[in-house]
DNA sequence: ATTATTTTTTAGGCTACTCTAAAAATTATA
DNA sequence: TATAATTTTTAGAGTAGCCTAAAAAATAAT
């Protein structure tokens, strides 16, 4: 059994890793963490003597399949809350993350299994990410970013990326939801700011804004 | 902000002072808690330190109205998401416990003034446990066993007792949940069982088993 | 290729919570 | 009332997770 600890440290690696593809930095794991550096190398040697990942010197931190799994069934579970908290509990987008971040942890499979059927078996989160399901398979669609789609093309926004709370805010303003169409009218060349159209609604975005609200084609 | 660990204890002691109104001691904490009296000793002080209970050596524990207002809020959680699990989720009876154990120590005001909101302001449990207002302010209906009902006397059932998973699948087969009416028709004197009538089901219980169901008359 | 910079690891220490063993205080018994 | 038994507290130590400071390794720059 992980401890809290253990598995934010096991997901904060699987985030980095974007799902295992890459090697993660001690550094950057820190960051993530907001430990110091010496603190995160103990829980990597904690989590490598585990068998959840591994590890060489100097080098990075590599999930492993062990590691993945049960990543993703701490992931199911921030989902599914999530899910619980926006549509049966009248949660605004921006209220959940930080409940979820709690809920994640309770140890139940019973409870995640009777949760899932009790949402009727959602195959995405509010903020339209996947749910993996019982086993951790995971179904992954290709998304861009908005910044990355050519003027006339549109696309259905899959999910924005959580990065801040006033962001989050603005996009649910100009109704970038997930599950809406969404379609490039103009971009601006020198500071690749665009025009788009979320459900008949035309808004001006910054790239900033644009690269953080993702599509599938 | 209170920790895990001094949220069981905390509630611990609320429980065996019975809801403040005796002094707990130190080894009696120490069983309830799973650990020894010296462990129990140290954390004694922290929670004295912190103004929650009043300490006095070799004499025992009291609990401070800021203790039993913090008390009063973290069984209000555990409540609260009992409802749930049984009312939303279908846990049965005796699933609940353990996992509402989690449950009551997410922190979030919010979340549990929305939970209470979704399951339609509940006042009691699944237990037939009165539910704390937000305020921490409780209805208590005075409750007696019904090994001192009196024969030809009726109750409502309000709570029963749970100590074990077994008895409460035994309560659950006799119908023994809160809310329905009983009635004693007979008793043996020398061994204290009683014959009882469970919405109009005849059952046969040993004092063991009839002190552990509460009603109100 | 040697020096400087950055990154990572080691070493040692702190806090929260736990323990065992021994000392102290209380309560029961002879 | 003096002794025995019990309860409680203190003393000292272990683990998990965190820190700072210094050493070591890798990378970059001259």
């Amino acid at each position: 059994m992980l401890s809290l600890t253990e598995e934010n440290y096991l997901k904060a690696i699987y985030h980095l890793s974007q799902g295992g593809t890459k090697a993660v930095l001690t550094n950057e794991l820190a960051e993530a963490m907001c430990t110091k550096a010496a603190s995160t190398t103990d829980m990597i040697k904690k989590l490598s003597a585990k068998a959840l990942i591994s590890y060489e010197k100097y080098y990075g931190v590599n999930v492993l399949a062990k590691g993945k799994l049960a990543a993703l069934l701490i992931i199911r579970k921030h989902r599914l809350w999530e899910t619980f908290l926006v549509e049966k509990l009248n949660f605004t987008w921006d209220e959940v993350h930080e409940v979820a971040e709690q809920l994640e942890h309770i140890h139940s499979v019973h409870l995640i299994d009777k949760l899932e059927e009790f949402l009727g078996y959602p195959t995405a989160d509010p903020h339209g990410d996947p749910i993996p399901d019982r086993k951790g398979h995971l179904k992954i669609l290709p998304q861009i970013g908005v910044d990355q789609l050519k003027v006339g093309y549109s696309g259905t926004i899959v999910a924005v990326k959580d990065s801040d709370s006033n962001l989050l805010k603005y996009l649910d303003k100009i109704g970038a939801k997930p599950g809406r169409k969404l379609k490039v009218v103009s971009r601006e060349e020198y500071d690749d700011s665009m025009e788009i159209v979320i459900d008949d609604k035309k808004v001006f975005v910054s790239k900033d804004v644009s690269k953080n609200i993702l599509v599938t084609v």
